[in-house]
DNA sequence: TATACACACTCTAACGTTTTCGTGTTGATA
DNA sequence: TATCAACACGAAAACGTTAGAGTGTGTATA
């Protein structure tokens, strides 16, 4: 086993001291131009890379950035992940996952892990159902107090002031919305998530700003709101059995692809019967049959934007206010079932 | 911005040394009882927590380990990821996750920062195609050299001897044919990545065994083999309209799924015409219209296997040797599509 | 009364860097 | 020849922790 070499290391074969070599290796021009080459070519062929944990202690700068997401098994929080992971990379940091699994309690310690062991510089975080639904946002505070710099991404909340970086939630949905409307459709039935959940309540609202714009009732028996993901799949076939509409959006992938199975199951034809719309940048939607059009959300361009913000604080040394929020424009993509 | 609190401030505060302070959180009785609980008390009142970077340069553990996955966006990997990420957390280890995109050049250069900055303590790997194309593997022959420890799962490679931990490829894709042959099918097709991936070739000799044990003459026309991952969909479909079988399977999640969508464009029925099963774990399949069968890969125990491995490694004080290859074995999964 | 020894601490070095402040040579200037 | 930069480098402190080797008490033993 080949022991890690050091400047140390290095000194003493070259008869210097230990900060001559340092210096040498930033090219400072403190140290004569002989001595620098030979150090540096003395580094070069032992392969010698500064111990970063060293480096770290020295200027309390780890390089790491945490993302913290609810769940990984899901393709939007996983292209973000994909887009933080590209950009901290380019920019030299490495990135820390944690999934939360929803819960609170997981999310709340690893975070105060994270940040009182001087583990990470800053996070990213994607906010846990559970952390919404109890709307206890002090480990997020306290982080920022501690002056490390957060962005929230996706499920935020407004009572944490910090960057974040959302999509056009109300927006997409609105457009989706008025999308099957211009297509015809009158009864246009929402699967959708408890209100707590922020983006949930926000692609509720497009739907029904849409309806009300092109003038058609809102009917609430339309709207089914999952509870409990566990047995949604459940849910939504109770729901298609007792309920008849021509359009359904779902404000996630699995909504509307169960929605379409169920739908299937009746006897239905998408999208001649019942029109789909989902929202997902995954392949679920994609290469579902018939293929399942979507709102976009583009969790890699969200993933990056998040970084690129994070870092730009971390690297920036103004005193933190003025935060920003990016939206992220969602695009329709248009496919078989409407 | 409250600065972080130190062993030296409590010190300071408490009148005593840096080292009674070290020891008394470690309630050690080398220091007096009253002191002890002196300190303890006022670690807690301030929410006193070691600088991780200080401890791990005393001791050069990090507490962190790499995952390289070769692409994220796709269920299994997502799954390994999750095993990963629950057991290392149960240990107190932290996952830096590293996307290598397939790409030889990234896997390379973060794997060497990562080791020579002493960033991580150990390495689980899943290698790119790249690599596996090139037969490079000096990188992590030089990792094991430097005494880190390396789990490689799933994509792995007979010319670096390290911890391993696969899936029971071969046995799985016998299981599934054997399946297929069961229920009356002669003419099945396979649809399978070239052979330098390690898990490719694996399912392709699973697939052949299966034929020759039931007496089916291989017909290697029906053997598909994608070269290009980009227009994996357009051969997919060439192939489906030139060749005629009553069954098929995917090596993947993407192929299975492509395979019935042309076929069903056909007009083909699944499973009355053609019966359908594929490799995956996760959701794609699953809500598929039918739904397909699957060789479930278990991507989470695998990962949760992988960790464990690497984490045993790392406690132990055992100078290496003695590696080991855990096989999580696959479960067949029957759908609507067989 | 000298010796030993447990007790409760403190000192110090070490982990591998970076960086500020010296300091001993040069060679040029007054 | 004394003065002073410029130059090339070294010493040392610092980041926050840990752990082994001291140190000064007080008490029990011979």
């Amino acid at each position: 086993m080949k022991r890690k070499i050091t400047l140390k290391d290095i000194a003493k074969e070259l008869d210097v001291s230990i900060s001559t070599v340092s210096k040498a290796l930033k090219n400072s021009n403190e140290i004569g131009f002989d001595t620098r080459e030979k150090v540096q070519a003395f580094a070069k062929l032992y392969n010698y890379k500064p111990n970063n944990i060293a480096v770290s202690l020295q200027n309390s700068r780890t390089k790491h950035i945490a993302l913290f997401i609810p769940e990984i098994v899901h393709d939007f929080f996983t292209t973000v992940l994909k887009g933080v992971e590209e950009v901290a990379h380019k920019n030299g940091y490495n990135v820390l996952v944690c999934v939360s699994n929803e819960s609170f309690e997981k999310e709340v310690l690893s975070m105060e892990m994270f940040a009182r062991g001087g583990i990470v510089d800053g996070f990213i975080i994607s906010l846990s159902k559970e952390t919404q639904l109890k709307e206890d946002y002090n480990h997020l505070i306290e982080i920022e107090n501690q002056g490390m710099p957060l962005v929230m991404i996706d499920r935020i909340t407004d009572k944490v002031i910090s960057d974040k970086v959302i999509v056009d939630d109300m927006r997409g949905s609105y457009t989706a919305i008025s999308h099957l409307i211009n297509q015809g459709h009158k009864r246009i039935a929402l699967i959708t998530t408890e209100d707590y959940i922020s983006v949930g309540s926000l692609r509720k609202k497009g739907y029904k700003k849409a309806l009300a714009d092109h003038d058609i009732e809102l009917d609430e028996r339309l709207i089914l709101t999952i509870n409990n993901i566990e047995d949604s799949d459940k849910a939504i076939e109770k729901f298609i059995r007792e309920t008849t509409f021509d359009a359904v959006m779902g404000v996630n992938d699995v909504f509307a692809v169960v929605a379409m199975k169920a739908l299937q199951n009746q006897g239905k034809k998408i999208p001649e019967d019942v029109a789909i719309i989902g929202f997902s940048d995954g392949k679920l939607l994609k290469y579902a049959a018939p293929t399942i059009s979507a709102v976009n959300q583009h969790g890699d361009e969200m993933g990056k934007a998040a970084a690129q913000m994070l870092i730009d604080r971390l690297e920036s040394d103004k005193e933190a206010e003025n935060y920003k929020t990016t939206v992220i424009t969602t695009t329709l993509i248009e496919r078989e079932s409407t």
